[in-house]
DNA sequence: TTTACACCCATAAAAACCCATGCTATTCCA
DNA sequence: TGGAATAGCATGGGTTTTTATGGGTGTAAA
């Protein structure tokens, strides 16, 4: 199992920091993590760290590893180095990302500008989404996912299907608080 | 991490000096140096430089280290041999280049014609671009990233994805970012 | 001399590091 | 089978290390 799934709920301490769910940390283990970890005494801030991002479209912050960053070089592959487009979208891409290390107990810290993004005040909620996840403040995670049920929904009758499944949505709840 | 990457905003004390954010200087260690000084080569002693010149259609700063300076390298040796487009890059690229030493406690000092061009005043904006990072006046920043965000909106519709909202079954997102 | 710059030291704030404490779910053993 | 011992995790809180920043001093160019 190398995505990320399911949802937790965690919170922030006093200094700012939160519990990478532990499911979530092992993905990023496996998606070659070189810090704190048992990685190698590299120095400073280098090795590894989970990169973050203000989402584009959602009160949300994005977050992943390695394979996401590898992601994001892909969208700039292609474009001609130094030409005026490359550097506009290198500012979206690169120049949004936050890396964050994870600490020997696996809590990371959430700048100030991530945290106010996605309005997290004492919670955040963990959403696993498969190559990255996302953490929300717990209420707005609830509210978008109704609406995404209700969409489901709504789909499920176009289809004619009217299986009684599961949503995809649906999975157990998380621990903490 | 071998790339610059994130935004950090540092101070222009009264001797002109700013400090390198500590995250870049890391990867230009791991860059090589470009002018050993005195001392060993490591960080203590600073003795590095890093290739600065006004970047070609924005007011800013580009600056990286040795990988950046092959870069330009192989894209003019790209081009045709005294051919006019040549001529032009070379003097536009190399004409203003400028090799600024990291002292001891990781700072630069920025010369009088670099910081005219980003109008820079008592503050630096470093933005990380990958192979590269820009040094930018921090309002003149946050219009330039604006401008990039909406960029990014627009590129995600060609990447197939355009999808308005990630829900927890919206898997497999093209633009990711 | 005056200026510019490399070098050195001091310091407050922030980040990284380390250890302790409950909780829960699991394992083990009588 | 039941309950104690155990292991993994989220969380709290000290303590040490980095980092950004301010300022002093000597030296070499101008």
């Amino acid at each position: 199992m190398d995505r990320f799934v399911s949802t937790f709920t965690n919170k922030i301490d006093a200094k700012g920091r939160v519990s990478i769910p532990a499911p979530f940390r092992a993905v990023l283990e496996r998606d070659g993590y070189t810090q704190g970890l048992g990685g190698p005494p590299s120095a400073s801030t280098g090795g590894g760290g989970i990169y973050c991002y203000p989402s584009l479209d959602a009160a949300a912050i994005d977050g992943g590893g390695e394979k996401l960053a590898q992601k994001i070089d892909g969208l700039l592959r292609g474009l001609a180095d130094y030409s005026d487009e490359r550097d506009e979208l290198s500012v979206a891409l690169y120049g949004d990302v936050q890396i964050l290390n994870i600490d020997g107990d696996g809590r990371i810290v959430l700048p100030e500008g991530l945290r106010t993004h996605a309005g997290l005040t004492g919670l955040v909620t963990f959403v696993g989404l498969g190559d990255k996840f996302q953490m929300w403040e717990p209420g707005a995670f609830e509210t978008r996912r109704k609406s995404a049920r209700e969409k489901v929904q709504e789909h499920r009758k176009l289809f004619g299907s009217g299986g009684r499944s599961v949503t995809p949505s649906d999975e157990e709840r998380g621990g903490g608080a």
